[in-house]
Order: C-alpha cells, then structure tokens, then sequence
DNA sequence: CTGAAAGCGCTAACAC
DNA sequence: GTGTTAGCGCTTTCAG
C-alpha cells in the first residue's frame, strides 16, 4: 500500500511492473479464462504493490456496461416502494447487477433529469416506478440509448407491469357489501397535469364504484372524500368521515396509508373496528398484519421480479417487441372487516 | 426527429451534416464563447435533425466530470434523511450539481459497493450520511479518486460534519430535571461490529447520563429501555415504560421515532402528557410539531449546505487539509413537556 | 473563429 | 497464452 501516489496508476503502469502487456492485466482483470494462472498472480500481486484501481469511466466507455440499473420512482419513503427497492435488488443478484434509486422528489429534480447526461443514464437500463416516461420527457431522446421498463402505467411504448386495480377496487366492494352499511371512501385527488401521476388511485375507485353500480348501490359524491398525502390531512379526513357517520359504516381507503389514519381515528373515537367501523386498505403495507387491516395484497416480489426480467430480456436483445404483464391482487381478510 | 436510426449518430455525423469540424460541434453544444452565432445556430439544427444525443460515457471519460455527486445513507424511509436529501439538493443548485441517493439497505449492498466500478462511485464526490468509510470499506481503494465527506462521525480522514449530541441530551436532562421525577430513557442498541453504526445515539445517551450524574442524580440500569428500530418494538417498549412507572414520569427517547410510540401509548393509556408524563424527543421531524413534542432541533438545511460546501472546495482543491464542523442542537419546548 | 490532430484508459481483434 | 495494434467518442490543445 503506497502513500499518496504522485500521479494515478494506471494500466500501462501495472504491465510495465508486471513485465507484461496491457492487455494481458485486462485480460487477469476481467478473469478471462485464457490467462494461465501464474501470469494471473503476478499480474495481481502487481497491481496490490501499486495500488491500481482501473479507472472506472474508461472502462464503462470501453466495455459500454456498467452492470448496474436506475430505479426511478416518486418518493421512497413509502412501504411499498421499500419494498419494490428490495424485490428488484434481489431478483438482479443472479444477473450480477445493481440498482441506484433516483427518487422524483422535486420539480427541479425532475428539470434537471432532462439532461441526457444526468447520472440516472448513466446505467444500463431504467425502471420507471409509477411514473410515465412519456409524460415526464420532453423529448424521449433524453433517455436514449437507454431501455427502460415501466411499473404501473399501460405505455404502448415500454415493456410495463401492472397491477389489475380495478379488480382490486371491485374484491373491495363485494367483500364490504357483504354487511350492508353507508359505505364511504378515502381516496386523493391525482393531478394528471404533472408527470408525477400513476393513475393507480383512480383505477382503484373506478374498480369500486363500478362494482357498486353493478349491484345497484353506487357511491353518492358525498361518501368520497379526497385528502392530500399527508398524515395531518389523513387524520382530519379520517375524523370527518367517521363524524358524518355515526352507526354502522363501510370504507374503502385506496391505500392502506389512509387506512391508518381511519384506525387510529376510530380508536379514538371509541368506535369497534371489524364491528361498526369496517375498512378495506390497499398495498398490503408491513404495518397492515399488525394492525390487523383488511387489505388489498400487491405481488410485490413478482413486480419487481418480472420488471427485472422484462429489462434483462431487453438488453440481452434489443430488437423485442413491447411487452405487458398483469397481475392481480389478493384480497386479505384481517380483522378490520 | 427521425424515425429509429440505423445507428447511434455521434458528433462526426454531425459535422459532416453541418460542415464542420467535430471540434466545432463539441464548442457549440458546450456554449464555448469562441463559436460564433451563425456556427452555433447551424450546429445546433443539424443536431436537431439528427437526434443527436451526445454519448454519455464518452462524454464523461472525456472531461473527467459528471456534475453529479452520490449520497450514501442507511436509510431513505425517514423524515430526517429526508429533509436532509432536500437540503442537499437544494444546496447543490448553486454548484449546477446532482445527487443520486445510495441507500445501505442490505449486506448485499455493502457487498457490491466494495467493487470500484459499483455506480455510487461514477461520480465527482461522495457524501456519506451517519455512515463511517474507514468502516464500510475493507480497503479504501474502492472510492479511491472520488472525495468524500461525512455527516455525523468524527473521522481523521474525511472533511466531517457533526451535529453535538452530547449537548443535545444534555439539554434533554437539564430541561426534564424543571420538575423531579423518575427519569427513564428509551434508546436503541447499536451495534458497533457492522459498518451500519454511527454512534449517534450512544452519544446522545451519553450526554443525557453525564448531565443526571452531574446534577447528582444519575440513571438506573433498570430505567434505560432499549428497543428494536421498528413500530411494534417501540410500541411494546412504550408500554413497558409507561406500567413501569403509575405516577409522575418524565422520559428522554433518543429519537423522535420512539417518542411518538410514547406518545400513542400514553394516550392509550390516558395519561397526561405534558403533564403526569413528560416526554423530550431529539431530531424535530415533521410530525413533531403536529404533535407537540418537546424534542431537540437539528439543523439539518445547514448540515446540508455544510457538506456541499465542503464537497465542493475539495472537488476544486484537491489538496485542503480535512475540515470539521460541528453544529449545535437546539431544544424546542412544546406541550410533551 | 474554425480546422487538424492528438489522446484520455481501456478492451478486443488479430497475430504469433 | 501472450503481444501488437486499433479504436471507442469526445474534448482540447495548437495552428492558422
């Protein structure tokens, strides 16, 4: 281990103290099956002594890889996309590949992911997570050179993976209907004009309400209540709801964040939950089993699987045409229903 | 905008297009002063109609530089690594840089990013985030070249800046000590042999300790709760700490996470609080406000705009000695207390 | 203000 | 099994 080496080491350097070529030290480096043994050592005992670490953006602009993946996504400190992270961190390990996360958590993060050169691109491949490239871009030649698979959204022009969240919104209503009761839902309003809308809380109410019609019911525009993304704002939507019905009520929140902030609510207020109060999240977040919540499982582990494997696919042939997955979710019967 | 090109088109086609030269190219696209207008508008149509997108690895072998920066943290799903996300995002603008967040999640992770040419290492520099390099690495090779500072660890190797916990928990005891009770903590348990340790806790525990034994009071053993990082945990603990004690009792949680278990408990419980129960938290998350707890403020935009500062001197001179700053925390009393 | 040419550090043909 | 050589796409001297 030198000290404070005058001037970076580089791969000449190493041949030289090898006694050997360039390519040869490539050739130890990148365990080429060629290279007999001995040459092998000496090139690596070389390269401790000088203390060589191959300079990394030659390498990716020689060998055009970097073995690693962008995770885009809205935000990351949701359950959910906790989980994502990690199902896609797992399903890359026997690609020998990695993630970054680059999360979209600001307009000028987003301003600044219109640079072609930003670092997001400088990998493989892109997962977009609940995001629209075809909104989010200016021009797609921005991600150019780059394939990119997307969670959440229908795009005729990525591979994409998605969730059936009508089916979702509908097990919902049958499940709930099973007690009849004024029946409410939490859900928030998505703002279509930013690039940051998935669509997935609509479809989910879409799901519900045309279940709803479909056995005659229908929810009246007085039993939806939209809040913004906030806990405060969840919580005081959540007192509304619970205040405008006394006796016996039915909710559907579109994600299980909402449905925290029903329980808690309800706890406070004393209301029996599973008895008078009924609640039906969506996600199937870590807290929901201890909670007890009924729920709406996503797959988790296979979204992040197949989104791994569609990308893979991608880059090994580039040639594929678009493909689209589709996955239902399960819906978990806890005690809050 | 063509339709899929044969091939990738690079500044060569592009000059031919124009005819230029591709040096020309190169200074249009990077607003060199000397390229006169009628050049540049020239270029800059022919780039257009080509769909040219510069290449990005060559781009950055080329000039040494991606105008971004990587930060390496232990986690992304709290408030506080989150405000601190934003801080250095915002601080960053100034500088025409970037961020990509690098979360620890997994030993798997730790295990990948000890390869140079992992992502979080393309980059102009690296901020680790109550994460200790000399620890994480098995050599510090592996970043070799790239910069690096650190928050919340005093290191003799890296620019460092740290918020001084010892005062924050002493502040927590002078502050609890207003009324006489029994005085319980709930911290957690770090564990020193994984890299994932920043010591913060310890430190914030300590200075409570050192300030009670200063005071001539001192804390039992059987008065320090320690718990998981997870809300059952804190939950179950909370509990435990609050059947420990029935009457008057006044608790420091090391960090706000644990006060608000305590809070949820203690109002289960319909405890006072504020009054029979007093609590004092450390980190001011957003929640704590809503909530009316008493806990201790970190300065979180300065801690930001400190690191990127910092970060930045070092990217222009290379050779600065290593720097530390230390912040102090500053108690913000509320109703829990 | 623009052209010509060198070269960043590495990998991969092609020889031998 | 190793050496030789060319070249990836860009930026940056140095001329003119």
């Amino acid at each position: 281990m030198a000290a404070v080496p005058s001037k970076k080491v580089n791969i000449k350097d190493v041949a030289r103290h090898a006694g050997v070529q360039p390519s040869t030290v490539s050739r130890a480096l990148n365990d080429h099956p060629e290279v007999s043994a001995v040459t092998r050592a000496h090139v690596l005992r070389s390269i401790q002594e000088l203390g060589y670490v191959p300079d990394r953006a030659a390498k990716r602009f020689r060998s055009g890889k970097t073995h690693s993946i962008s995770l885009i996504l809205p935000i990351t400190s949701s359950a959910f996309y906790n989980r994502l992270i990690d199902s896609i961190d797992e399903a890359l390990e026997i690609y020998d590949y990695d993630a970054g996360i680059f999360p979209l958590l600001s307009e000028r993060r987003l301003a600044r992911y219109q640079d072609p050169s930003a670092l997001p691109y400088h990998t493989d491949g892109l997962v977009f997570a609940s995001l629209n490239p075809d909104h989010l871009y200016r021009s797609l030649l921005t991600i150019q050179g780059v394939p990119a698979v997307v969670l959440d959204i229908r795009t005729p022009n990525f591979d994409h993976v998605v969730v059936n969240n009508e089916l979702g919104g509908a097990l919902a209503a049958q499940h709930l209907r099973l007690r009849p009761a004024p029946t409410l839902v939490m859900s928030v309003e998505e703002r279509f004009e930013t690039p940051f809308a998935s669509g997935v809380f609509q479809e989910r109410l879409r799901g519900f309400t045309a279940a709803q019609h479909a056995a005659g019911l229908g929810v009246a525009p007085e039993h939806l209540f939209t809040t913004e993304f906030t806990l405060p704002s969840a919580r005081a939507t959540a007192r509304q709801m619970l205040q405008r019905c006394g006796g016996p009520v039915n909710i559907f929140a579109t994600c299980d964040f909402f449905a925290y902030a029903l329980i808690e609510e309800a706890r406070l207020a004393g209301r029996s939950l599973g008895g008078e109060v009924r609640i039906v999240g969506f996600d199937d977040e870590p807290h929901a089993q201890e909670l007890g919540l009924s729920t709406l499982r996503q797959p988790v582990e296979a979204l992040g699987q197949t989104l791994v494997r569609l990308l893979m696919e991608r880059l090994e042939t580039p040639g594929l045409p678009i493909r689209s997955v589709e996955f239902d979710p399960v819906l978990q019967v806890r005690r809050t229903s």
